[in-house]
This record gives structure tokens, sequence and C-alpha cells, in this order.
DNA sequence: CTAAAACTGAAACAATTGTTGAAGTCAAGC
DNA sequence: GCTTGACTTCAACAATTGTTTCAGTTTTAG
């Protein structure tokens, strides 16, 4: 009970298993180990994958998101929510400010091809 | 004079000799062929990577693009360039509304594990 | 005519984000 | 203790957007 299998997480992120894999290989998750090599996942671990696609929606590549996961302590604070609530704010904003700029180009008045 | 070989058009559009390949294997621009094969392009086909390279700014794919340019003539008129204006336009404003709908989910109040 | 520069296709490589399949191992219930 | 479902690793595959390298061909300038 205090600890998930990968389909347990699987199931309660809706990822997919091979997703999970995938997710503790490059970091984003950790696990221990059964004495039989098999993963055990603490309970945030959901928490966490469901955190990673947020910011997979704001077009995080994996390699930031496990950097944003890694300030996010087991057991994370106020204090460390509103970080990565700051960061993933900060870059949704960042990305929009880049469409906003392309769309700028595009209503300059200038032919696209000179852009 | 009338035409335009492969690192002439990358000059003009400032993009690789490779990527002028590539994007002709994938049919965002047209080329003849010489009698020894090579590619000769109109002298449009710079203008047209530019415009690609706009989109992919937005965030379309090749294949979006391909579909793009398909419906902008050799001699494209005004309504030609605001149609494919009006798409880009639409296409970026669509991108911007999923990251504000993003954000608003971040912004909502609810924990990001419950997104 | 010849030498150099630019071109050719084909294939391998690269990063990204996983999925699929095979063969084998572990855990849980009965 | 046996069966069954879930797990393991490893490798291959997939799509995307090109780059690199190879050996060979064409074009152009002189």
């Amino acid at each position: 009970m205090g600890t998930l299998t990968v389909g347990e997480v699987a199931r309660e992120s809706g990822v997919s298993g091979s997703a999970i894999r995938f997710y503790e290989r490059e970091g984003l998750i950790a696990a221990t180990r059964t004495s039989g090599n098999q993963r055990r996942f603490e309970s945030d671990a959901a928490c966490r994958v469901r955190v990673a696609r947020v910011a997979q929606r704001i077009g995080l590549s994996v390699g930031e998101i496990r950097d944003l996961l890694a300030a996010l302590p087991l057991e994370p604070d106020l204090a460390d929510w509103q970080t990565l609530h700051d960061r993933l704010t900060a870059e949704a904003e960042r990305r929009i400010a880049e469409l906003h700029a392309a769309l700028d180009d595009i209503r300059s008045g200038r032919r696209l091809c000179d852009l």
C-alpha cells in the first residue's frame, strides 16, 4: 500500500506503462526496486507524472521537465508548488510571446517572403 | 538566369542545401530537372521556403506547410497571399489559445496533480 | 579541354518521445 | 506449489526534421 507498481502509476496518471518506464529512465520519477528487480514508486509518482503532462502541454521537453521536477521534493510545501507553478507560467507566457511576435511579423504588412 | 540551383535557393532563403532537397522531396517546393538530373527551381522557390520558415515558427509541421503552400500558385495574387496570411494567423491564434487554456488550468487553483 | 565547384542519390546518423514484441522472471491468490 | 497476470530487459520500430558522408556526375569558368 505504501508503494505503487508501474501499472498502478500508469492507471493513476492516465499514461501508458511504457511511458512510465521511459519517464523513470529519463529521471522524471524515481523508483526503488524490489528484491526481484521490479519498480516500486512512492505514492507521489502519479502526481509527478500528471505535472509532467501539464508541462508537456506547455511545450517543455522531457529534459526540461526533468529539471523542473528535480526541484520538487518528495513532500513539496506550498513554496515548492509555487515555484513550479511560477516556472510553468513563465514558460507558457514566453511561448505565447513568441507566437505573438510571429503574429506581429505576419501582420507587419511586409510580404511573407521578406520575414 | 530564369531558374535557380539548390545552392542559390539555399543562399536566398537562408536554409541549408540539404533542407532545400528535403523540402523538395516533401513537396513544399517544386523543381524541374536538367538533362543531367540536377534540380532547377523557379525564382519563387526562395520565397516559398521563407514562408515555410515563418509557418514553422508558428508550429506547423512539414505536412501542414505542404498543404498550405499547395494553395499558393506560382504567381500568387493578393487574394492568394491573403488566404495564406489568414491561415497562418488563425493557426497562430489557435496555438496561443491552447497555451492560454493551459495557463488557465495552471492558475485555476486546483493542484497541478489534479489537472 | 580540363579543373574545380556544385550537384546527385542512397544510406547512415541524430535527437525526441515513446510503442511493440520477445523471452524470461516475479508476485499473488488459491 | 502452481497458475496467472504483471513485471523485467533489450532491441527494433515509428514519425519528425533534417545533417553527414560516400562515391560518382554535371556544370561552369577559364
